[in-house]
RNA sequence: GCCGAAGUGGCGGAAUAGGUAGACGCGACAGUCUCAAAAACUGUUGGGGGGCAACUCCCGUGCUGGUUCGAGCCCGGCCUUCGGCACCA
């Protein structure tokens, strides 16, 4: 009799006997290569959803089968604590955020240990735990004065009705607050800044790297690098000080054709520029384009919309006078904030012109130009006209010469812009790490010695919503003196930036108690750098490129010597529901535990890697789930009942074992291949097919009991990475030690693995119209006299003339006819 | 709007150095077992036409145009959906 495969009942088991033999931990150990498999560790917002499991288990399979093949594998796992959720949960309902989000940190620890997961629970680190952000913020500080952080006012949102401020996802639709409808403005403060565009150049290289190309196209498009010319045009206001304005361009080939130039309404010209006449106008303006973000006024889709603040510049190459107009599909977060119209060679100037009804100047000839004014912006290469002593001077070539004569006049200077701009690290919220910093009457800026970390965060602060920084009404926080010259003095009260957390916790997990730094060089060198990182698409940009900076950062600060964190990634698809990512605020989270407590762990994990490829994601759907462990369920009697039965040591029939050999090996060689490239629906395929056909030999009884026992552990091996608890249980069962998990990983006999028949197809002018089994072996000259040979092509070839053969060795023969 | 992806049976998907479209699974239908049902097992299953039959022909990978002996895969132009867009993380 069979025993009943109850999946509960040995999970449970085999995973109180993993922990109780400490089998995941690991330590640092140089006899074996080391591997470090790491997944982007779950924001404390609840409970794990089947998002979440849809990143932990295929990575976890992952770190599984590294280990069998011999490395020394640490699979760490923490929680990235701090942030706005626990904020609002706070407000909401009247807890605090710390209770919170301790309270979710045990649910999820419960529900990530339900998983199976291979980690090392001993390494588990907490952002929001003073021993955590202790470290965060001495690197604040080892940036600070490494002349990486600053101070510069930037705009954040804000409600004029709830005096406070908000983040991007509390402001809704239509530009409101979330709370009280009112529309939301822009105000500026004094904030944060870390020099990341000091690393533009480095963060560009992806050459030492291992990353899906996607990912890097996506980093370099948001570093988004042009080389130009920041042009100088000339100002005369007596009772203004600058000289200039400056403008950068890629296009200095256009400078003839500049009509106007257009600022970012935020502009600090503008002020001092704009006449009497213009000054309501320009005031609404600005006003009105407080209330837009900046996807808005980037849109292309959008009309243009501007005004004229009263004043001229003088364009230096032709001395004409430009006529200045503040537009907010400008920014002044980019490049110097100002850019020159040229509306006959960029669309967007050339739409600003339209509207407003500004001449458009050709400067780059079309092909077949006969000086008509153009219907739409040109802005292909041609050659220059109307520009002075330049025309007839192809633009790409005058690009560099127009570029050289400023640079010799001083009228401008070669650049390299970047989109990507300094990150803003300041939040002005209660929860995070505070920014460790002093302010002084007498001493100024002053960072918190080191010895006085961590400026802990007060449990007492009110942290609902009000006009400032929730700290900044903590007296016994904001009250100080300074470290220097002992006057009072008051804390920083913003906190910071939750991305800088998660821009350094893979070092702490080399040493995660260590207390005389934020890591232990000696195990980091041990450890680091991640050797592959896991995580969802949507980190694509932001988090990655933190991370990398953060590391080539402290690099140069001499704390470690390697350049990039993460050597290879893999970015997982996303798992939506309702269309969309699941998200507690979105109300669509999927919850996994009922899954597991009805049908086992080891289905939900594996069911998740069978519905597609990882990479890919997709809707939530568990009609199939079922199936899957109907799957296992079948592996399970497959197994058992082969114990039972008594296989002859001479196969009955040798063509049968022979047969069973071959798919053994096959299917080692595609499920090894499969999960080195993450491929996890095709390998459960494979296996499947394995089993399957495991299922009809057994009851003929045609093999003998060494080639089946090789299949069945083999079946087991290659399973176990995707199904440890219920692998383990069968591998015991089977008369084998404990543990399947310290097994290596089966090998295939290629000579074994490889086909001996296959499948050989005619076609006639590329329609198959023949199949034939063949040996492997055949050559080109038995392949086409075959299929010349074949009834059914005499057929078709009737009447007709053979004018090309086309073989492709162990695939076809292609018969082209007319 | 900009950047990055994805569109294949009733459903999830398989097949890319351009070479058999639909592996594997779900669902559905039929059967075996059963007093019956469930479970399990076996078989069929892209659409359409022809043949008593073994079989055979045509169509078919979001739309559209192209390259090629041959296109799900390559190129051009669209459409739809998803992720990111710097304060959700």
């Amino acid at each position: 009799m069979i025993p009943r495969y109850t999946p509960r009942e040995i999970e449970l088991k085999w995973q109180e006997k993993w922990a109780a033999d400490r089998l995941h931990e690991v330590t640092e150990d140089n006899s074996r290569p080391k591997w470090y498999a790491l997944t982007m560790f779950p924001y404390t917002s609840g409970d794990l959803h089947i998002g979440h499991w849809y990143a932990m288990a295929p990575s976890d399979v992952h770190a599984r089968f590294k280990r069998m093949q011999g490395y020394n594998v640490v699979h760490p796992i923490g929680f990235d604590a701090f942030g706005l959720p626990a904020e609002n949960a706070a407000i909401k309902r009247g807890i605090h955020p710390f209770a919170w989000t301790m309270q979710n940190i045990e649910n999820m620890r419960r529900q990530l240990k339900s998983i199976g997961a291979c980690y090392d629970w001993s390494r588990e680190v907490i952002t929001c735990l003073p021993e955590y952000y202790r470290w965060t913020q001495w690197l604040f500080l080892k940036l600070y004065k490494g002349g990486l952080a600053y101070r510069a006012k930037a705009p954040v949102n804000w409600c004029p009705n709830c005096q406070t401020v908000l983040a991007n996802e509390q402001v809704v639709e239509g530009g409101k607050c979330e709370r009280c409808d009112t529309p939301v403005t822009k105000e500026d403060r004094e904030q944060w800044f870390f020099r990341i565009t000091r690393y533009a150049e480095e963060l560009l290289d992806h050459s030492r790297i291992e990353w899906p190309e996607r990912i890097e196209t996506m980093q370099k498009n948001w570093i988004g690098r042009s080389e130009g010319v920041e042009i100088s045009f000339g100002l005369d206001y007596r009772n203004v000080e600058e000289q200039e304005i400056r403008v950068f361009t890629t296009r200095p080939d256009t400078t003839f054709g500049v009509t106007f130039l257009v600022l970012a309404p935020e502009h600090p010209l503008v002020a001092k520029l704009t006449t009497p006449e213009c000054r309501a106008k320009v005031e609404e303006y600005i006003a009105n384009s407080k209330r837009q973000t900046e996807i808005e006024r980037l849109s292309t889709e959008k009309e243009k919309t501007g005004t004229f603040i009263g004043a001229y510049a003088t364009n230096k190459l032709n001395s004409e006078r430009i006529p200045l107009w503040i537009g907010d599909y400008v920014l002044l977060s980019y490049g110097t904030g100002a850019v020159m119209g040229v509306p006959a060679h960029d669309s967007r100037d050339f739409d600003f012109a339209k509207r407003f009804g500004m001449p458009i100047r050709t400067v780059i000839a079309p092909p077949d130009w006969s000086g008509q004014e153009l219907e739409e912006a040109f802005i292909e290469p041609g050659v220059m006209v109307n520009s002075g002593h330049f025309d007839g001077m192809p633009s790409e070539r005058g690009k560099e010469a127009i570029a050289d004569f400023m640079e010799d006049k001083g009228y401008g200077k070669r650049v390299v812009g970047y989109h990507l701009h300094d990150w803003l690290i300041s939040r002005q919220r209660y929860w995070g790490a505070p920014i460790p910093i002093i302010y002084c009457d007498v001493c100024g800026i002053v960072p918190v010695p080191e010895t006085n970390l961590p400026v802990l965060l007060p449990p007492d602060a009110d942290f609902r919503p009000t006009g400032e920084s929730p700290l900044k009404y903590c007296q016994s926080f904001v009250n100080t003196s300074c470290p220097r010259c002992k006057a009072p003095a008051h804390r920083e009260t913003d906190t910071m930036d939750t991305f800088m957390c998660s821009s350094w916790y893979f070092l702490r997990y080399a040493s995660p108690h260590y207390d005389e730094g934020p890591f232990d060089a000696e195990a980091v060198k041990y450890w680091l750098p991640v050797d592959q990182y896991t995580g969802g698409a949507e980190h694509a940009v932001m988090h990655l490129l933190y991370a990398r900076f953060f590391v080539k950062a402290i690099r140069d600060l001499g704390l470690v010597d390697f350049d990039e964190p993460f050597t290879r990634l893999f970015n997982q698809g996303i798992i939506v529901a309702q269309r969309h990512k699941m998200s507690k605020s979105r109300g669509n989270v999927v919850n996994p535990d009922t899954y597991v407590s009805e049908l086992g762990a080891d289905t939900v994990r594996a069911y998740l890697m069978f519905i597609g490829p990882w990479e890919q994601g997709g809707e939530w759907d568990d009609s199939g789930i079922n199936g899957m462990s109907r799957w296992l369920n079948r592996v399970w009697n497959l197994v058992l009942q082969g114990q039972e039965t008594a296989l002859p040591k001479e196969a009955p029939d040798q063509g049968a074992a022979k047969e069973l050999r071959h798919r053994t090996h096959k299917t080692i060689k595609k499920v090894t291949e499969d999960l080195g490239r993450f491929r996890y629906n095709t390998m459960l395929a494979s296996l499947m097919e394995l089993s399957n056909h495991l299922g009809k030999v057994l009851p003929e009884e045609s093999v003998d009991s060494l080639s089946w026992q090789e299949a069945i552990d083999t079946l087991l091996l290659l399973l176990a990475p995707t199904a440890p608890h219920l692998t383990e249980e069968l591998w015991t069962r089977t008369g084998h030690p404990y543990s399947i998990h310290r097994q290596p990983f089966p090998t295939w006999d290629e000579e074994l693995a490889a086909e001996e028949q296959i499948t050989f197809v005619i076609q006639i002018n590329g329609k198959v119209r023949d199949k034939l089994t063949v040996p492997a072996s055949i050559t080109e000259t038995e392949a086409r006299a075959l299929a010349l040979s074949q009834p059914r092509v005499k057929t078709f070839l009737e009447g007709k003339q053979l004018t090309s053969v086309i073989y492709v060795p162990q695939k076809l023969v292609n018969l082209v006819v007319q």
